[in-house]
DNA sequence: GCTTATTTTCGTAGGGTATACGAGAATTTG
DNA sequence: CAAATTCTCGTATACCCTACGAAAATAAGC
């Protein structure tokens, strides 16, 4: 599930506000030449609307981050958000790369534990939680990914950890795709999942149960021996939340096995 | 990334409907007392509203398979759809589960290869052909999944599967979900792909290629070391499409191999 | 053939979305 | 004080889903 999030006409301009907080490699002398001094001043900065987008999202649904509502928020009106966003998708790119960068994980030279799986723990574990404090997240696609700072770091985070193992350069990135795919497509089901309990008011659980009759009615055993032994010998988690934790947490260490295993052959 | 999908009012109806063609366990004469023969003749049947929304949403997209769309291509009057469906949303079940029955998963009893991993690879052949056959699917929410008939067939299938390996009920169950999240996921991704390609008449090569400004405005090599070596290394596939079909094949591989060996130990 | 019961059909109306366009307001420079 | 520049934002367009209720079609009973 996914927004739109289509074209952009100007990746230029997109790339200028992504990195706007970065001077790093200052950009070529080119946009900045604004005039400063004259002309109106501005009652907002990129920044401020980018993070009541992220609040709005977080508070009340990505929804509710829409042009107008964060107008709204804002006390001003709608077409004033588009001096200092090009356009709704771009605004969802800034919102989305500032939360990618939220994640605490070690840059090059700093401290890290010393076992590789323990850092792709690490990676692991802050990316569900921004997931978890942005719930929104798992409704935006990643498949054209804000090319900004917070995303990079992600990636540069992942890959130096597996270029420790020693596979060929090729093979270390592939792994750490499949890696991040896992990762990610997980914790977005979780995220959704809170969600969509969230939105309706009722519990995945609940929901399941309010499906009863689908057991007593509709299911036929002859042709589901598989799922009637899983039934029969409890092999069903007692929620839906313990199944997801589970599944996850046994998914993501086979992987893991799997690559390490790659290593010795 | 997903679609809305919320509550549905009447889970007994909504059951009927997603198992309206399979008298299997037939419903118990509750609702079909319906009194044939007095009244307007319907002019269309579910299954014709099912059809069009699936083909509409095939050849022009989700957005397409709207009800004021599907209407139009029916040549009926929006409203009297609703006749047919309680919502758009029990719509989107019905479209989503009949699509997962279409894949040829071996039932109980039917023959198949006796290595379970080629078991497993047939559902991650199927699956993926799946959703390059309906690329809308990657865009629907399977948090609450349409509980009909083609879904209980791929969970029964891949339950079946991993029963053979000799784990606890509990641990196949797990090991079962894993794997679904992880095949559902990367071929979501992958449609999507190419569904967002289609959208904008613009490859995702193209895409990253009008980024290059990225590697040599903003990119700062001594906070990206890992993927500078990767670069140079020309650890970087040629494709996105390509990087795509590789991480998803290496990703399973290795957590086919990590389940494996937890079998022997 | 008429009445009544039943079912299907579908127009209208309401509240939501993003954004193109252009006029007007605010501010500094010359 | 005029000119140049920049920010502000009302209006209009074209979609989306669906609640409501009136009209049309059909069959059974008499």
């Amino acid at each position: 599930m996914s927004e739109r999030r289509s074209g952009e006409g100007q990746p230029d301009k997109t790339l200028a506000l992504l990195w706007r907080n970065h001077r790093a490699a200052a950009p070529a002398a080119d946009l900045p030449e604004r005039r400063r001094g004259a002309g109106r001043r501005p009652s907002l900065t990129v920044d401020d609307v980018v993070r009541t987008g992220i609040q709005l999202a977080d508070d009340q649904g990505l929804a509710a981050a829409s042009m107008g509502g964060l107008a709204k928020e804002l006390s001003v009106g709608t077409m004033t958000l588009y001096t200092y966003v090009p356009s709704k998708d771009e605004l969802l790119d800034l919102m989305v790369d500032q939360v990618l960068a939220e994640r605490a994980l070690p840059g090059p030279g700093e401290p890290r534990p010393d076992d590789w799986r323990e850092q792709v723990e690490i990676y692991s574990r802050e990316t569900r939680a921004m997931f978890q404090r942005h719930l929104w997240l798992s409704q935006v696609s990643t498949i054209r990914p804000p090319v900004g700072p917070g995303m990079l770091a992600g990636r540069e985070y992942l890959l130096s950890v597996l270029l420790d193992l020693g596979l060929s350069a090729r093979e270390t990135n592939t792994a750490a795709l499949a890696i991040t795919t896992y990762v990610d497509s997980a914790a977005g089901l979780e995220a959704e999942s809170q969600l969509v309990e969230r939105a309706t008011g009722q519990t995945n659980d609940a929901w399941w149960y309010e499906r009863n009759d689908l057991w007593e009615t509709y299911f036929d055993v002859d042709r589901h021996p598989a799922m009637t032994t899983i039934w029969h010998a409890n092999g069903y988690q007692s929620s839906t939340r313990e199944a997801f934790a589970d599944s996850y947490r046994y998914g993501l260490d086979r992987l893991l096995d799997g690559i390490e295993a790659s290593r010795r052959t």
